[in-house]
DNA sequence: GTTCCTGCAAAAGCTTTGCAGAAGA
DNA sequence: TCTTCTGCAAAGCTTTTGCAGGAAC
């Protein structure tokens, strides 16, 4: 049992480690536990929270280098910035393209599966498109009840 | 000329008052002409933008009215807050729904349309939208030359 | 008279910058 | 050795809050 979980750990380092290498970021031990947290959490957590959660296990973790890192990883699209909020950043590992929405009763952020289907001749005919994101707001249903 | 000029500028006044009469808003002076310059300038400024615009015909204007009144047409969906960047936020005349491609290399925004079909089985069943904020990234077919 | 609005100053909160020491190539 | 990375402290910016005077109803 403990020598399963150690294996598996170790095959998901490497996995972040490769994943840091093949994006030109050298992959020290708080790189990887920043890009493990992202993995592992996928609730778009904000700079506080990430921090917060890795403070215990490396305590002398300071906040600069979280800002520092995930400015990294958005760079090489590891990551995707979402500005939800205009107080503050969340992060989202980049997978495939969704949307995001958000309640403004209890503050929830939902994923929702989006088709965006941008004409050719649309006004962004001929432009370089990086990044997709997509953030409605309302209340979620069960806010509305 | 000056006449109709004249006549002009009081039908928009106005109209500035009706629409914020409506919204439940007291149609005060610094409330008026923030409504008429997002009106006049759909150019997504942001609060420094709009607070320098006025200064000149109102000096004793203070950014937190600024604040203030853009925080109440927001509230009261006169007007979309964009958070584009997460350093500051930007405000649109609420209009008809589009999305917004941000330019990385020169920092300009384009608007453009979008259709948002989302299925009535999607994982928004049930939810009540009231804001579509669609924000692209990349570069502009200009600055790709 | 009571409520709402404005604007100044201060505070709060997120993010960036400068820099010195440490780690890695 | 030289470059890169980390982390502390301070600074920078946008936004919010507290409050007193004024305006509107």
């Amino acid at each position: 049992m403990y020598e399963e979980r150690g294996i598996c750990m170790v095959n998901n380092i490497d996995f972040y480690k490769k994943t840091l290498e093949q994006a030109n970021i050298r992959p020290t031990f708080q790189r990887i536990k920043i890009l493990e947290y992202l993995n592992d959490y996928r609730t778009h957590p904000n700079v506080d929270e990430i921090y917060n959660a890795l403070c215990p296990i490396m305590p002398t973790l300071s906040k600069t280098t979280v800002y520092n890192t995930l400015k990294a990883f958005v760079k090489s699209n590891i990551v995707n910035e979402l500005n939800i909020e205009n107080t503050e950043a969340r992060y989202d590992l980049h997978t495939h393209p969704h949307g995001h929405f958000k309640c403004k009763e209890c503050g929830k952020i939902f994923d929702f599966d989006i088709n965006m289907n941008i004409n050719n001749d649309s006004e962004l005919k001929g432009f370089k498109i990086d990044n997709r994101n997509v953030i409605f707001e309302g209340i979620c249903s069960n806010c509305l009840k």
